[in-house]
RNA sequence: GUGGGCGUAGCUCAGUUGGUUAGAGCACCAGGUUGUGGUUCUGGGGGUCGUGGGUUCGAAACCCACCGCUCACCCCA
């Protein structure tokens, strides 16, 4: 049996509802706050996510989708979405075309990990990024987007973390201090935090092991290294998330795993989805469209995973999506009838009311469950009589009142 | 890449210290007299017990290998 490949997973009917009420809540939040929708290719060169991302990530080392295609062109599934979109911003000179640009998306990603509760090969991201403006308010307008969806689905169990990395200059100040506090210290430091004082300085705070946490408590902290700039963005950041009634925690140790960050960057947990708890995450990226080659354009953006999001829901019970139903079962009593109810169904459904009826040839009790299956509001009995006599008996299935109509007036009696 | 757990019907699982034709619930199909659902009753179909090898008179149970799923580490949505 061919199965679906690891990692990936078939969305079928039975959730399709709950998918659907999360994506028209994206749409409804992002509309509210004027972003458009765009959608980019799944695939792109991969240079672009290299130079995007950062040699240095996990997800470009270890985890892209990359192959050749016909031609010898170096392919990467997208792993992301925000090189993209500063790909297609500069491709359009979206910029010229207006100061500010504010758009969202929801599409698959793809990352070769190992898969475990809450993270996948194919996954769902929605996000946003806003292209052309320095204001923190826009930080904001991203947490608030971000926690206005999620709270929206019914999410109760959730934490907003904030931090700031401040410009590449400050952090780099910052980094030799904390390099300076780590010389003699470098011997209590695992393994891996002792490669990481090479490799990515700061992800040595996110070590769960208790030495190294031990150790990072009396480390420098990059906040006290922010230039002025940074420190007052962080400050706005902070102030106009109170005035907005949203509740946060700074969490200094909070370091995302891409290259691109700059100044501030959050995060928004749950408690219900197990290990990989990170519902969405974002922050500013002030120097990534001029990396990519573009104009220099200031930018701020957040994604969040779509099924973390779902195993939240579900954990916490947070909403119900109602059955779908049918307008109309028609109960075909005579099998040699079945065209002929055919054709009458697609007369009433010409008029947009749903309609289905027996395509397998089943007894009348077994036509009956089914229209009850489906929730129909209403069953028509059609049989030979009253094809010749254009008169049927229509049943209300929830009150079981049953009246004799002329099909002709199917329409009106269902529609009321 | 590393480690733990698990593979019996479409789904959720039973299956006693290895012992006859491998079970239940749900789902599915048919029926409970003349053309009518949800509750209920009766009956039915469906499994090379993940795959391959081994131990044994005898394996779904024990051993080994492989495959798959799952959870966790790393990192991230």
């Amino acid at each position: 049996m061919i199965k679906a490949i690891k990692g990936t997973k078939d969305i079928l009917p039975d959730s399709i509802g709950k998918w659907k009420h999360v994506e028209n809540l994206i749409s409804l939040i992002f509309k509210n706050y004027n972003y458009k929708e765009i959608r980019t290719p799944v695939f792109e060169e991969t240079s672009l996510f290299a130079r995007g991302i950062g040699e240095a990530t996990d997800i470009v080392g270890k985890e892209m989708y990359t192959f050749e295609d016909r031609s010898k062109t170096s392919i990467t599934l997208k792993p992301e979405m925000t090189a993209s979109v500063v790909r297609a911003f500069i491709e359009h000179s979206l910029g010229k075309k207006q100061s500010l640009n504010k758009l969202y998306y929801i599409s698959p990603m793809f990352r070769q990990e190992r898969p475990q509760a809450g993270r996948l090969r194919e996954f769902h991201q929605f996000g946003a990024e806003a292209l052309g403006s320095s204001s923190p308010l826009l930080d904001v307008e991203m947490i608030s987007m971000a926690y206005g969806i999620l709270s929206g689905l019914g999410l109760k169990d959730l934490t907003i973390k904030i931090n700031s990395l401040g410009t590449p200059e400050s952090r780099k100040k910052y980094t030799q201090e904390l390099r300076k506090y780590l010389n003699d210290k470098e011997h209590l430091l695992s393994g891996e935090s002792k490669e990481r004082i090479s490799k990515n300085i700061l992800r040595i705070f996110d070590s769960k092991i208790e030495n190294d946490i031990e150790v990072m408590k009396g480390a420098p902290l990059l906040l006290d290294y922010l230039d002025n700039e940074s420190k007052d963005d962080f400050e706005k950041v902070k102030s106009s998330l109170t005035s907005s009634k949203i509740s946060f925690e700074i969490d200094t140790s909070l370091v995302r795993g891409l290259d691109y960050y700059t100044k501030t960057t959050f995060e928004i947990i749950s408690g219900k989805v197990g290990a990989q708890s990170a519902l969405c995450g974002g922050g500013r990226y002030d120097l990534l469209v001029e990396q990519l080659g573009g104009e220099p354009t200031p930018g701020t953006g957040f994604a969040a995973g779509i099924e973390r999001i779902l195993i939240a829901c579900e954990n916490e019970n947070s909403f119900e999506v109602t059955e779908p139903s049918i307008n109309l079962y028609i109960v075909c009593l005579e099998k040699t009838l079945m065209a002929k109810t055919y054709e009458l169904a697609q007369s009433i459904r010409r008029n947009n009311i749903s309609v289905e009826m027996d395509y397998i040839g089943r007894s009348i009790k077994a036509q009956m469950r089914e229209a009850n299956k489906f929730n129909a509001k209403f069953a028509l009995f059609f049989g030979g009589e009253e094809y010749q006599s254009h008169k049927s008996q229509l049943k209300n299935m929830e009150t079981g009142e049953q009246e004799i109509i002329s099909l002709e007036n199917i329409i009106n009696k269902i529609n009321v």
